[in-house]
RNA sequence: GCUGCUGUAGCUCAGUGGUAGAGCGCACCCUUGGUAAGGGUGAGGUCGGGAGUUCAAUCCUCCCCAGCAGCACCA
């Protein structure tokens, strides 16, 4: 037989024979090993015990200390273990697909009752039993045919149909846990012993389409967190729990930013903190877009559905449009873009190429009617306002335009204290208008932008819009959920639709190419995840509420409004409070409005014109004289531009 | 939009087939207190909306609306 040679990780090597597994190389190097062995990663993949090893090859073996690969297992073997629960306990239920995902797995079932809340409870009971049984996993290859014939005699649809849709016609990989089977490329452990009982929790159940589709069956999918130890699970629950304290939409209401109503599902009410905070953005915004060449416009919120059908959104998007009014005749509807605006304001007059590259941008809020399931606190919303920008420029001006939007974008977010930032890259998708040429040239420019600046971003290949390829800057939530913000689109439709026009160098009408980009993207949803960001503590130049100046003693009162005058004059958002209260209830409450600095006045400062300045977080107070307070905190009221 | 869950005072939540309760907040009174809740008194609710069952519905049933989690969607 052919022998084999293996490389371990101290760079040892031993001789097998070809067809080796891992197992056995764990056995022949030591019976503990072999006992603790969970994986190996053979020529970096992650390798099951039971798989053969065929070729010369490196080799490391892990065991439950080894950390992507053991909580890879643990959860992958978890989502089988549960996979196996449910069906032990009701076992005309099907199942389908069960991958792992970030701290944990899920598993989809085909049942026509909803699992109940208690039914996890069961299924964790019944979990625990399995793992102790310590069963064995075992593997297996079938060949296509018989694993159909199999899923389709048990009756297993859905497997079926996922062999069918496995490319090639390799062999199929089978796993058992005990008696249980599933199809399953694997790895997997040894035996279900191997999983941390205690290190598990069900976490929920909800609805979930088979193979993401809408047109197809919704299963009931019940989500999973699986660590290697209990105190792991009790930190990841824990975190859960600190992340809920930062849901903008419970901040929003503690520190008297915005509500919603019933009667304006998806639209922000916003209060007069809010409406701060959020008209602190739009300037900081309109400066650094002024500095960038940008003029701003503005266009109308309500026009003729004639301008939506040239613009092509009524034929697209017409369901989710709020249409206004038809009046006399005419349909009107609210405007969903600002793009058809931003077309009119260029195609008045005539263009010379150098013009160009001419920038427009606007403030505009637009409104779409977005699925009700889809709402979700500030971060989607059915009404909002964009910092929109549509940038004219002739195909060579293209690369450049993009690196200065990147740019941007980038040193935008770092002014906001958000250092990663996700970006997608977005190609051609099945429907779509533009010559293949056109679509090779503008996604050229959006991945040699990236390349040349040095992006990483993840490529999502035929899920650009109809029109032309885009980028898309990601931002998380408190809870690692990814949200949209920054996009950059070139767009190959809106110019030749609306004949937007330019005169080249040579005397001929040529078409601009034109990009779509807003920085913020949506400012509804930027001032939830940057309020999700600092867990409501914003940053000193955007705090609604900067200085709250507290008197200790009635007799401070006048110097109080003297404090808050100075402050005020001096760019500083502060407000009095001389309520007959103590001070220690004053610093509570103003401490959980996230107020940045309380300033404390009592018959001490009053006699010396000093304040005792607290900011939030902290238990020491300072104090300083009056002159000095207004200096520090008028500095540190600046906007990062202008400081 | 789909699946499941939820909707009781401004907020957080308890509760019952016989028209409701707590804490915080709010108002008033006492208290002027030195850095995260001083004390007392009081006001405040068509129990999300509509229909049905019942002698009687906040509670049971159905429909609708909204919210939450996930899925799908996001020009």
């Amino acid at each position: 037989m052919a022998q084999i040679t293996l490389t371990l990780p101290d760079g040892n090597q031993r001789r097998y024979d070809a067809g080796v597994t891992p197992g056995e190389v764990a056995a022949d190097i030591s019976t503990s090993l072999a006992k603790k062995a969970i994986s190996a990663t053979v020529d970096d993949q992650h390798y099951d015990l039971q798989w053969p090893i065929t070729s010369d090859a490196t080799i490391a073996l892990h065991t439950m200390k080894d950390r992507p690969q053991a909580e890879e297992l643990v959860r992958h073997d978890l989502a089988h273990v549960m996979a196996r629960a449910v069906q032990e306990i009701w076992p005309a239920v099907k199942v389908t697909i069960g991958p792992v995902i970030e701290n944990g797995w899920y598993y989809d079932f085909d049942r026509a009752e909803p699992f109940s809340p208690d039914d996890l409870g069961t299924i964790e009971k019944k979990m625990k039993e399995i793992i102790n049984l310590r069963d064995p996993v075992r593997t297996e290859v079938w060949d296509r045919a018989r694993a159909i014939q199999h899923y389709t005699d048990a009756g297993e649809p859905f497997k079926v149909e996922l062999i069918d849709a496995i490319p090639g016609d390799e062999p199929l990989r089978m796993y058992w846990h005990g008696d249980w089977q599933d199809l399953c490329r694997g790895p997997h452990l040894q035996h279900t012993g191997q999983i941390p009982a205690d290190g598990f929790k069900l976490m929920s159940v909800a609805g979930a389409y088979w193979r993401g589709d809408s047109s197809r069956p919704q299963l009931q999918r019940i989500y999973g967190v699986g660590f290697l130890n209990r105190d792991e699970l009790k930190k990841h629950l824990t975190f859960l729990e600190e992340a809920e304290k930062r849901d903008h939409r419970k901040l929003g209401r503690e520190m008297d930013l915005f509500h919603f109503e019933e009667v304006a599902p998806g639209s922000v009410f916003w209060h007069k903190n809010g409406w701060r905070l959020f008209q602190t953005l739009i300037a900081y915004m309109r400066r650094r877009q002024e500095a960038a060449g940008y003029e701003e416009v503005n266009s109308p919120d309500i026009m003729d559905r004639a301008l939506w059908e040239t613009s092509g959104h009524w034929q697209n998007y017409r369901e989710n449009m709020f249409q206004a009014a038809t009046l006399d005749e005419r349909e009107y509807a609210l405007k969903p873009m600002n793009c058809p605006g931003h077309m009119m304001i260029y195609n008045q007059g005539i263009k010379s190429y150098r013009d160009l590259p001419v920038k427009i941008s606007e403030f505009g809020k637009v409104h779409r009617y977005e699925p009700s399931g889809a709402l979700h606190g500030l971060l989607r919303v059915r009404s909002f306002t964009q910092d929109d920008a549509h940038i004219y420029c002739t195909p060579e001006q293209l690369l450049e335009e993009c690196v200065k939007v990147n740019r941007l974008i980038l040193s935008i977010y770092r002014d906001f204290g958000f250092e990663e930032v996700h970006v997608k890259l977005s190609t051609r998708p099945e429907n779509r208008v533009g010559s293949d040429e056109i679509w090779d040239q503008s996604e050229a420019a959006l991945s040699e932008m990236l390349d040349a600046e040095g992006m990483n971003y993840t490529l999502f290949e035929g899920e650009g819009a109809f029109y032309g390829p885009k980028l898309e800057y990601v931002l998380r939530d408190a809870i690692g959920r990814d949200w949209q913000c920054g996009t950059l689109q070139v767009d190959f439709n809106l110019p030749e639709r609306f004949k937007s026009t330019y005169i080249a160098a040579s005397g001929e009408k040529l078409a601009p190419v034109m990009l779509h980009r807003a920085l913020f993207g949506s400012l509804e949803r930027f001032t939830g995840i940057l309020i999700e960001q600092h867990a409501g503590k914003l940053p000193f130049w955007l705090a609604p509420r900067q200085v709250v100046v507290a008197a200790i003693v009635s007799d401070a009162d006048d110097f109080v409004y003297e404090v808050v005058d100075a402050l005020k004059a001096a760019g500083v958002q502060a407000e009095a409070d001389v309520r007959n209260e103590k001070i220690n209830y004053k610093v509570r409450e103003h401490s959980v409005a996230k107020v940045p600095v309380i300033l404390a006045v009592g018959m001490r400062e009053v006699e010396d014109r000093t304040v005792s300045m607290r900011r939030l977080g902290e238990k020491q107070s300072r104090t300083l004289s009056l002159e000095a307070v207004v200096g520090e905190l008028s500095t540190e009221a600046l906007p990062p531009d202008l400081a």
